[in-house]
DNA sequence: AGCCAAAACTTGTTTAAACAAATTATCCCG
DNA sequence: CGGGATAATTTGTTTAAACAAGTTTTGGCT
């Protein structure tokens, strides 16, 4: 459970708009109704409907109130949001996971790796291929490079597991930072090799930099997704001139 | 120039990440320090560190001190990133933006499309579709639909030009929220129709929802890319339990 | 009724202070 | 010299207060 009261009272509000007591188009109570109600300052009710404005549930109207923007996604694919597993992912999705591992292997990384990863050069990772199932149909191939002097004794289990999992709750490494980059590239012959790709001749590129909680970047990781498996939603604001 | 003080700390440290004044790796100054440079108070400073950690620039670590995660990227496509109209985005990337109209007329939504667009039924709205070209390339074919209420007097003039420069400067409309989902879809007779697509049978799918400074949705929009001039960049963060 | 000023209510920005929690540096003692 | 408690430093959370700025309501005057 949340350990500060902003997120509580941040998690209350979104559950409120997701069950519709708080209806799309409406307002918001206002803040001074919301500090009587959760018993806060105000500056802690601010900071929830901030997250909330991040998120795209609400909207502030300066001398109006917050308005509710929220539209539920009636999304029947794989969805990506956050830092998760794929695990993960596919828990939320209502769809059975299932991974086989190609290749474990330790190597070091030399100049023309270090400008694609951003992985200092000479430094000793990890590299993991996997091919991941969804409900039984071989549909990502993805691929991860982990510093072996941060996430030291991986094993094919682990990676047929989750890696992720043996991080964070054997390691007790946490992870904080994720950066992504989503490109549209033609698929390679590992892709026709490996998956069932209908007659994409594309796939949906997943390329991204995680951070660990001391800012230091210990994975890098490339996920092809095939097009029909993949959707990702994100919310942008109009920058103020 | 940033009304807010706060806005104007969080530029000026972004600026000195951007030229390395501050480098990766390294620690910013503590709060104590930016509050004495910018004599503010720590509310002030930790607004604009919180947007700096938004963006992926830095990353806070408790007791110990704020670690610049900034890595510049080699954007040599056409790279996403807030709410920007055509004309702006293919300025940035150094493009020659050009623009054909294909189709411009009013029509009334009906039960289908308020259910794929998020319209209320019965509302009427422009329906407008332009080819996009970057340096006299046709490679994107935008689909747009616009509240007749909210947004009047369209004509093709202003959607060869820019209509978002029209919605803001002349009808005075500010827009401030969107909502988007990115796919990857098979390309359709239009595409091929329209586009330079090489052998690609797939594009690079963005729909999203506007919404303006009422908290009211008014524009619709499908913007279908080929593949190799699109790249989308986000930070994400995993969540805490 | 209509108009206008004032008041009330809303969100936006900034400062100040106190305490909590995590890490690092210091100092004292054996 | 080593170890451990203590102090200092750092970020994290919360409260309180004041003022600014935008919108709506009120009320009074013509």
């Amino acid at each position: 459970m949340p350990r500060a009261k902003y997120q509580s009272i941040y998690q209350d509000l979104k559950a409120k708009i997701e069950d519709s007591t708080y209806e799309s188009g409406e307002l918001l109570p206002s803040e001074n109704v919301l500090i009587t109600q959760y018993d806060c300052s105000r500056n802690t009710v601010r900071r929830a409907i901030a997250s909330l404005a991040e998120d795209g549930y609400v909207q502030s109207m300066h001398g109006i109130g917050v308005r509710v923007i929220y539209q539920p996604s009636a999304q029947t694919s794989f969805i990506m949001g956050g830092i998760e597993s794929f695990s993960e992912s596919a828990e939320r999705n209502n769809r059975k996971p299932g991974t086989r591992v190609l290749q474990l292997t330790t190597l070091t990384v030399d100049a023309r790796m270090s400008k694609r990863t951003g992985f200092p050069e000479g430094e000793e990772v990890w590299f993991l291929q996997r091919v991941r199932y969804l409900d039984d149909r071989p549909l990502i191939l993805d691929l991860n490079m982990f510093l072996t002097r941060l996430v030291p004794g991986l094993t094919p289990e682990i990676a047929e597991h989750s890696v992720y999992d043996y991080i964070e709750n054997v390691l007790g490494m946490t992870i904080v930072t994720a950066k992504r980059s989503y490109t549209v590239e033609r698929i390679t012959e590992l892709d026709e090799k490996w998956l069932d790709l209908g007659s994409y001749n594309c796939m949906a590129v997943i390329t991204g930099q995680v951070y660990n909680a001391d800012g230091i970047m210990f994975e890098y990781t490339q996920s092809r997704h095939r097009p029909d498996y993949f959707s990702f939603h994100d919310t942008a604001f109009r920058k103020k001139r």
